[in-house]
DNA sequence: GTAATATATAACTAATCTAGTAAGTAATTA
DNA sequence: TAATTACTTACTAGATTAGTTATATATTAC
């Protein structure tokens, strides 16, 4: 019932760059360091990004990567659902699981928790957590 | 990001049993097929609610198991915890894990999510569940 | 009192997922 | 041409989950 941390990482990836004032890019190795993220696992975390359009990285001396999008319209639940595909918290609200899915009253339970879960994560931006 | 099906099955193991109209014990191989549960993985689960408190077993012929708690009065979140232990959709809601626990927005935003998940479930218990 | 029935307990296995590692490729600048 | 930085891909170790299997214990029927 966790999040991943490459989703983790992402968001804080984000963030960081958001919190950049000028939009110089910064160094990938740099940003791992000020969110204790592992180096190795920036690459592929920012790739990720980088291939969504929210980011982009020049190489080279004096490269690095910079945010490409404004701040307030990456939320949270973007991010997530970037890195880990659709979320469910539970595999009936994958669909075609089980037969009864209509009149299911626990499914039902899992389609409200799973909504006001994700409610959060889509009312909240990327800029809603610059300090 | 998702529940374990054990838990699941626990839930659907209570709704059965506060079905039974009568509080006649059932068989639990019985429940297993009517909730589509794997045979083998009942015993298991049956122990743990047995241990709590909520479910009794009486062996031998004519035997089973039947609720011995009222249905309104277990929530979806007590069986959920009860399997699995306590939720945390991150690891930074387990404490411990991070400096500036205080002063962190994302952590803000993981605690907000998880109550809004979490109540849903608190706020329903097995009786919710019947038809 | 023995056999059948049903729950209770515990140890094990296979498969999947996650986090992290590592090595090499491509582009840019000095 | 060499240094620097991002990009790409494949791999590994560990943890978790779902399910299996085997055995022990209690109760009833005869």
């Amino acid at each position: 019932m966790e999040l991943t941390r490459k989703a983790e990482y992402a968001i804080a990836i984000l963030t960081e760059l958001a919190s950049q004032d000028s939009n110089q890019p910064i160094q990938s190795r740099e940003v791992a360091q000020r969110r204790s993220i592992p180096e190795n696992l920036i690459p592929q975390i920012v790739a990720t990004l980088s291939k969504r359009g929210w980011v982009e990285g020049t190489r080279g001396v004096g490269g690095g990567i910079r945010l490409v999008t404004d701040p307030q319209s990456i939320s949270i639940l973007d991010v997530i659902e970037l890195i880990e595909g659709p979320i469910y918290i539970n595999r009936c609200l994958k669909g075609g699981v089980c037969q009864n899915e209509r009149s299911c009253s626990l499914r039902r339970v899992w389609s409200k928790a799973q909504d006001a879960l994700l409610s959060v994560f889509r009312e909240t931006s990327i800029a809603d957590l610059l300090d």
